[in-house]
DNA sequence: GCTAAATAGCGTATCCCATACGCATCGATC
DNA sequence: GATCGATGCGTATGGGATACGCTATTTAGC
């Protein structure tokens, strides 16, 4: 995690490219690899993604990639980062609780439709300007609305926070939580978890609408502690 | 995620061992594999647990292990379950409130404490006994200070999505947070995020805290919906 | 045009990893 | 002590990431 991650995805951030025009003009770029392997990642799941695989879907050799990512590990935080910078544009709203609302719903529907990214998104990874422009976009939108800044960040954070622990049970359609009550259904196992089992019996319903649910009691709380 | 990969976890659950007794006994065990793994990762990262790795440190051969998992794969799903097997014990509590709020911290202690786990607890993978039972152990707290069984599940699902989404940033000691607000003092990078960079100049010290912060939010929350 | 510089494409070789297979080994049972 | 059932593990296989260096393709400057 140092600075070198940092130079990998904000490049050219400040100073513009040199582009001296000299030499072989690429047919490859870090934008096609990177789309390639999240396209890749979507169908196959992050496993994979392997430069072999990657590079015979591009048509080009395996060694070729490594012109225009360092390596593996930075091509994924570079994955991530792309799916942040066109994320689904945040709803109008006109209260601070209806815009965060919105953004809890679109991290959540992010990683719905990108499943591999939850596990990156929990590991160490720098922020890249794609991330730290859709926060900026809320923020903004949150003083839009006239919430005082400087207390946004925090809001947007318990918000984020919740979501991106809210969607774990849901990836895959709740299976693994299918799963697991219907292995609760066996006495012996009932047995050693009472609390549990009296749950399953009630049903895995319960369990649905846990992310609007939870969300609701966090806009509550953030509601009644900023007022509305 | 099939039926094998409970069976994995959950065999003997029901049944005793058969245990016949005969046959050279074992040096090893799954146990010792796991625990040992499990010191691998938090003394040098997940990325560090190879095989071949666990087994110098076991002094065994390295295809010895199959003998007691079935694969790495299975064996990081044993690593996780076996950290939810011995957690730090719920402090005592007279409140629903003050049960979720140590529940919450608890969780966060132990994700610190073992920073490779986060990624693992949000990828697909079946629920372990020791999960079960420790979800099992705050529902019953929940219900021994007098929440009626059948709202505790979700109450408990929410604060723990919240712990396991805000305990990301703190991992590291905030060091990424900070590395990014470093970053942000760039003139060139800060004019592309006013909003955050209006933040930035406030200091990280705004971000300190921000467990606890969201922690009381979401308490609030559920306080105003179910009644204190 | 011609040459040199700069850059992209990529084949080969290396090293690490997970793991299938089969043999050797060891203890308990008969 | 012969047999059975389980463990310990060496070897071989197939992939994956990636360092290195050569080749090919452009443009800049003459």
């Amino acid at each position: 995690m140092g600075q070198g991650e940092y130079e990998l995805l904000w490049e050219g951030a400040a100073s513009a490219a040199p582009r001296p025009g000299r030499g072989r003009p690429s047919g490859l770029t870090r934008e096609r690899i990177v789309a390639e392997a999240v396209a890749i990642a979507d169908a196959e799941g992050l496993q994979k993604v392997s430069m072999k695989h990657l590079a015979d879907r591009l048509g080009s050799g395996v060694m070729s990639l490594y012109r225009h990512v360092p390596g593996k590990d930075e091509l994924v935080v570079l994955m991530y980062d792309s799916l942040m910078s066109a994320p689904a544009p945040l709803p109008d709203a006109d209260t601070w609780r209806d815009v965060l609302a919105g953004w809890g719903r679109c991290v959540r529907d992010l990683f719905l439709a990108h499943p591999w990214a939850l596990p990156v998104a929990t590991g160490d990874r720098p922020m890249g300007p794609g991330e730290a422009g859709w926060v900026d976009q809320v923020l903004g939108r949150l003083a839009a609305v006239g919430m005082p800044e400087g207390t946004g960040l925090l809001a947007v954070l318990t918000v984020d926070c919740f979501a991106l622990g809210a969607v774990r049970p849901e990836i895959g359609g709740g299976e693994s939580t299918g799963a697991f009550f219907r292995f609760l259904q066996d006495p012996a196992v009932a047995s050693r978890f009472p609390h549990l089992a009296a749950l399953a019996v009630a049903g895995p319903a319960t369990n649905l609408g846990h992310f609007e649910f939870g969300l609701q009691r966090v806009l509550d709380g953030l509601e009644q502690h900023y007022g509305a």
